[in-house]
DNA sequence: ACAGATTGATTGTATATGCATGTATCTGAA
DNA sequence: TTCAGATACATGCATATACAATCAATCTGT
């Protein structure tokens, strides 16, 4: 599975440029989707990165304990909603520089034309996912 | 990130299609060079997966205790080569077929060119790697 | 108004992944 | 010949990931 190979290297790219933060990747995506979103609905994260739900919940609880996100109240009980705590903004801001150096980084590593690939197979699979 | 993203759907369908086997895509993979090897080095082999020495030797371990893979001595006594064992090999038998079924489905969900380009994206990286 | 179905999230368990470090072995130079 | 450094893996630790099961809250139909 190339697709595998190149993930795990691409992963390493980004957490190498974010370590000295204290952050991975993954979690920058998470967070950046909770800067989105503001108050962002777990289930709704989940779709938008597909995540599976008990993943996101646990990287929300380490990131909970880091300060970098709080839940809310919500109208519906069985929600828990949550977003980034002032010390996350600071945080997502510190981090998208790196994280842009990497993008760079990255696309070097995957050739021309790559970046646009992804995208193209992201829309691809939004569409497939919207047709099932 | 799009590739991580495209990494944990793509994996899905695979381990989807090999879970009554009871075998994951990482596994495969593993497997599948132990068998193109004959006789598998494990540093050769985290070098042509792009894997951590720490990871591949607990997924061999897991393998060993499964029956899949079994050491072999070595003139040095520090390596630990390893091959497929009988089961390994059968089970790899059976995986190919559901393999290549997986295969096509994530053709399709990645859309036209996209495993066009994730091969020229590996010979990119390999050139980067070789030039490092 | 309430029993059963549904929904949203967490927990139990297992695998995957990588960094830092440890340990045994090997190798080359003094 | 010996020993300092290099090499090849293994281990300790932390995070990421997903499936199955569970739990709690809500909704629905009668």
């Amino acid at each position: 599975m190339q697709l595998r190979r190149l993930n795990r290297v691409i992963t390493n790219v980004y957490d190498d440029a974010l370590r000295s933060l204290g952050v991975k990747a993954s979690q920058v995506n998470i967070l950046v989707a909770a800067w989105k979103l503001g108050i962002a609905n777990p289930l709704k994260v989940c779709d938008i990165l597909d995540l599976d739900p008990s993943t996101l919940s646990r990287n929300v609880q380490r990131m909970r304990a880091k300060g970098w996100l709080e839940v809310m109240p919500s109208d519906d009980a069985r929600q828990q909603p949550f977003r980034l705590t002032s010390a996350g903004r600071k945080l997502v801001e510190k981090a998208v520089p790196r994280w842009q150096v990497a993008q760079q980084q990255a696309k070097r590593l995957l050739g021309d034309g790559a970046i646009e690939m992804l995208g193209r197979s992201m829309k691809n699979l939004r569409q497939a996912k919207a047709e099932s």
